[in-house]
DNA sequence: GTTCATGCAAATCGTTTGCACAATG
DNA sequence: CATTGTGCAAACGATTTGCATGAAC
């Protein structure tokens, strides 16, 4: 990984600046691999490599996230503002939530444990809109 | 994965009970590979295959809990009541907090977003005590 | 005695990396 | 032209799995 320290002596690539775009027109916060198959579209001999190279550059950037929920593969979201995420137990997707983030919770932590937390992350769980109250295992996301 | 739909045919082994034992008297959310070190104390022979299958079939029981936090590897928790957590940014110790669990904030998704949230985990993000406010790059825990 | 759990090794999956060549500034 | 980015393939680390044998019920 590069470090943000030195004076990030990043070339522009059209292969990354079309996964930049990919992420700001996607919010489902997809994989690596669902930004490879959109990429193919466009750049039909792309590799894996080159996809997670640029993610982590991007992320070296802080223009993407890289976000690893439980048991589920990396996702890659390029909303940066800090919020909360639903994820559905039955397909996996993800959906930002619009709840303001509760600064609040970081001094509580203090309070009760003395650890001085910087940030936090939430993600709740259930069923999403379209996966509903059905026992319908839907697909899962890749 | 077995499902716990059906009767649940599990048959007991020292393997999995001294797993579960050691999850219990341990509460730094350990790693597989943690556990099979210590499982070879007593099983010299044991297998990083009868660790993960011995981790499954107790999450299964409800007994155990898998936790995979933002780019670390699987962790595991014999406690199984809800509670947030505390991630060291430095070392990646994991602590249980004292924090009650907010139910409230599942309804607050829901008049947000209309997703009906059933649960939610918190990570709380910081330095632990050990790691301070100092620059020492911890030792990552495996 | 039937079935489940084990140990071992090989397989799988997501991700990373070394290399020779192409693109960028 | 000095260096970074790419495509390819091989390497990697965590986890899973197939198989023959041993333990549990």
């Amino acid at each position: 990984m590069k470090s943000t320290t030195k004076g990030s002596r990043y070339r522009r690539s059209q292969q990354r600046d079309r996964i930049l775009e990919l992420l700001k027109e996607t919010h489902t916060h997809p994989t690596a691999n669902w930004l490879y198959d959109r990429m193919r579209e466009d750049f039909p001999n792309v590799s894996m490599g080159t996809v997670y190279r640029n993610l982590t550059v991007l992320a070296d950037q802080g223009l993407v996230n890289r976000i690893g929920f439980d048991g589920t593969l990396d996702r890659f979201d390029a909303n940066t503002a800090p919020h909360y995420h639903f994820v559905c137990d039955a397909c996996g997707s993800i959906v930002d939530l619009d709840l303001p983030v509760d600064e609040a919770l970081n001094r509580r932590v203090r309070e009760v444990s003395g650890l001085i937390a910087r940030s936090h992350d939430i993600q709740f769980r259930g069923r999403c809109a379209s996966c509903g109250g059905k026992r319908t295992r839907g697909v899962r996301f890749r």
